[in-house]
DNA sequence: TCTGAAACCCTGTGCAA
DNA sequence: TTGCACAGGGTTTCAGA
């Protein structure tokens, strides 16, 4: 059978916390951080990261600093619920760069997307050039984040 | 006035994508990849830091791999829009581990969060113990996210 | 602001416990 | 699985263009 989840131990979850907020701590740092020497620390990011909890390290950017300040959640219902319509639509999506996260909602064949965009006409321009184009959408709804209150940097581990 | 946001060339947003997907790649590669000195790449780096465009780099972690497969989207509306009852809720919204995000949304009282747990009992539990909690909270919610279809590593820049 | 070289520190392997 | 030590490679500073 095969396993949902791995097993951590407490030095893997300390790891795993420094690392979401200092994904390049050195293996010097890590040792200090979790007691134990860089080449147990080595070893056991190797393993988290070849089991997959790793799946990568990214440099986390501000998104008003780089010119996306906003943030919108849009709903989008199909017309269908069939398999073929669910995955027509799913690969339409992921070509838009737009399209930060996507989510299936239970319910319905409802999607959950969060657009990031450079303002109004941006945002006007993705929903009536890209996502009302896919075949297969019926309804499209937006709504603006005005502000981010929370984004954190740690799992509830 | 101060700049909302930074100008950047194209090495600066070459940097910016492949540090979106590989933020431990090391100077080398990152010359490689943009065609520039290593020296040249860590100056360029240590600016985007400094102007907060990075603001820093993370271990991306698989939510199931570590037992943590439900997303969970709520809305949460508040009895006022007091900037005082906005300000008591996100402080208590912000000790909460399992909210993930907030976002204040336009259009009255409502935040939009989304909460990472374990199962339907700890979201039972997450949405019980702490949300309905939070003094002025009216209204609570949720819809669970069944899948992840898109999860993008790069911003559209 | 770049490149290239030099010094230093970190990474990663081998070995013993 | 751990810690230690060593060799190789990466990071960072500095000089010159």
């Amino acid at each position: 059978m095969k396993k949902a989840s791995v097993d951590l131990d407490s030095f893997d979850r300390k790891l795993l916390r420094l690392l979401q907020r200092r994904g390049r701590a050195s293996y010097v740092e890590m040792g200090e951080a979790v007691n134990l020497s860089e080449s147990a620390c080595l070893r056991r990011v190797r393993a988290l990261e070849e089991a997959g909890v790793i799946g990568r390290y990214a440099a986390v950017i501000d998104e008003r600093a780089v010119g996306l300040p906003l943030s919108v959640f849009v709903t989008v219902t199909l017309s269908s619920q069939a398999e073929a319509a669910l995955s027509a639509f799913e690969k339409a999506i992921a070509t838009v760069r737009e399209v930060a996260e996507c989510y299936l909602m239970t319910g319905g064949s409802d999607y959950l997307l969060r657009l990031v965009v450079r303002d109004v006409d941006d945002l006007e321009r993705v929903h009536a050039q890209e996502l009302t184009r896919i075949p297969g959408v019926v309804r499209v709804s937006s709504s603006i984040a005005m502000r981010t209150v929370v984004k954190r940097a740690e799992l509830p581990l």
